[in-house]
DNA sequence: TCTCCCGGTTAATGCCGGGTTAACGGTTTA
DNA sequence: TAAACCGTTAACCCGGCATTAACCGGGAGA
C-alpha cells in the first residue's frame, strides 16, 4: 500500500486521479492548493508526491522549494499542462524528480508512482538477530563480517523468520507471506528449509530453525548442553 | 560570475540588456550579426548564449545549426518577436536549449540564463571512480591517461553505473536511463554490458561489473584473493 | 507391534535468465 | 563505393534455482 499526496487544483482531475489511485492500492491525500501541501507535508510521512505546476497561492515549484529546504525529500512527480523544456529545467533544479505532461494516461502516473515508491522504500534497512544480519537493500545475509549464500527464496523465508524471532511463526502464514496466494507442493517449503538450516551451519552461525507441531517455525540460538 | 555572449542586431536592445545583466553580475559580449557571433564562438568560451533569430548575414536558426556542427554545445537561448510554434520546434531543433519571446521581461531572461548556466556548470562535471575518469561534457572515459573507446551507448550505461557506484543499481532503471520509455530487446542490454566488461578487462581497468537478481548492476572494484 | 502421518534429506529435472558470440542493417567517413 | 562503426537481434551456452519425486525415520494412535 503506498500512501501518496495528491496537490492539484483541478477537482474533478483530482477526484478521477484519486479514484483510479484507488483501485491500484494507492491512498491519497489531497491539497489544492501550495499553502495546503506543504502544511500537509509537515505533518505526514508520505511516499510520493504528485504535485501540479499551476496552482494558486503557491505554484508547484515554490512548494517543491520550500519542501527541499526544510529537509523533506520525500519524491516529487510534477505534473503540468505546460510542454516547456524550461518548466522541466526548473522543476529538476527545484528538486522534483520525476515530470509528467498534461494530459497524461493513468496507467503512466500509476508506474512512475511505484517506481518511486519502491526506490524510496527499498533504502537500507537491515535485520539483525544474533550477530547475523539481513540486509533488505542488498538481498545479502552475513554473520561476523562474511556473507553467506543465500537464495532469493531463502532470502524471503529468512527474513519472515527473523521478522518473528524469537518467536515463531505459523507455516501457513510463513508459506504465505513468502509464496503468496497460489503456493507450489509443500516439498518445496521443507527443500528450502533444509537448505537454509545448511547454510546456518555451514557458516557456523549459533542459531536454529525448529518446527513444532500446531506452532510453526522459530529461529533460535542454538542451545548448548 | 557568467561570462555571455550576446547576438542582438537592435543596438537598443542590446545595450539594455547588457545594463541590466551587469546589474546581475553576468558580464556580455555583443556581435549584431551571425558571422560575428560565430567568430566569436570560435575565439571564446561563454557560458550562456543569447541568440536573436532575426539578424542580418546569418540568421539565428543558421548560427545556431552551425555553432552545433562545430561542436560547440554552449547553451543557446533562442530569442525572437515571432511567436510561432514553429519557431520553437526549429529551434529546438537546431539545438537550443531555450526559447524566450519578445517582449520578454529582463527578470525572466535574467531567470533563465542562471537557469542555463547552472545546469551547464552542473553538468559540465567529471565522474571518476577508482582512477577511472568520465568526463561528461567530453564525451571521454579514460584510465591511467589512456583514453578508452566507448560507443554512445556504452557511455551512457557507465555513466550510470558510475553515478550509482558503489550502489547497485536495479535493471529497470538503468534501462529507462539510457533508453527511456521505449526499450529495445533485453538482449542489447546484455550485449552492451558485455562490451562494457570486456572494455574495462582489456584497459585493465581494476573495476568490474556485477548483477546480482533482484538487486541489478553494480560497479565496484575487482576483488582479489 | 504395525502402520499411517509428517517432517527431513537427497537427487534429479526443467526452466529461467544472464553471458557470449556472430550476423544483419543503417549510418557515417574516407 | 568501400570500410568502419554501432545498435540490435537471434541463437546458443551454461549455471542457478525452484520444484518435484522418492526415500528415510520418528512419533502417535489403533
Amino acid at each position: 500500500m503506498i500512501k501518496l499526496l495528491l496537490v492539484e487544483d483541478d477537482l474533478d482531475l483530482a477526484g478521477n486521479v484519486m479514484d483510479y489511485l484507488e483501485l491500484e492500492d494507492i491512498v491519497s491525500d489531497h491539497a489544492s492548493n501550495g499553502v495546503a501541501a506543504l502544511q500537509l507535508l509537515a505533518d505526514n510521512r508520505y511516499q510520493v508526491v504528485v504535485l501540479d505546476i499551476n496552482l494558486p497561492r503557491l505554484d508547484g515549484l515554490q512548494v517543491c522549494a520550500r519542501a527541499r529546504e526544510q529537509g523533506n525529500d520525500t519524491p516529487i512527480i510534477m505534473l503540468t499542462a505546460r510542454d516547456q523544456l524550461q518548466d522541466k529545467i526548473t522543476g529538476f533544479e527545484q528538486g522534483a524528480d520525476d515530470y509528467l505532461v498534461k494530459p497524461f494516461a493513468m496507467e503512466e502516473l500509476v508506474m512512475r508512482v511505484k517506481a518511486l515508491a519502491k526506490r524510496r522504500s527499498a533504502q537500507n534497512k537491515q535485520l539483525a538477530v544474533a550477530g547475523m544480519v539481513l540486509d533488505l537493500s542488498g538481498k545479502t545475509v552475513s554473520f561476523n563480517g562474511t556473507e553467506l549464500h543465500c537464495s532469493p527464496t531463502g532470502f524471503k523465508l529468512l527474513e519472515q523468520l527473523m521478522r518473528a524471532s524469537p518467536n515463531p511463526i505459523d507455516r501457513d502464514e510463513l508459506v504465505e507471506r513468502v509464496w503468496g496466494e497460489e503456493s507450489p507442493d509443500s516439498n518445496s517449503l521443507k527443500v528450502h528449509m533444509h537448505k537454509l538450516r545448511k547454510a546456518l551451519s555451514t557458516a557456523s552461525v549459533p542459531l536454529e530453525i525448529n518446527f513444532k507441531t500446531q506452532v510453526g517455525f522459530s529461529l533460535s540460538p542454538v542451545q548448548e548442553l
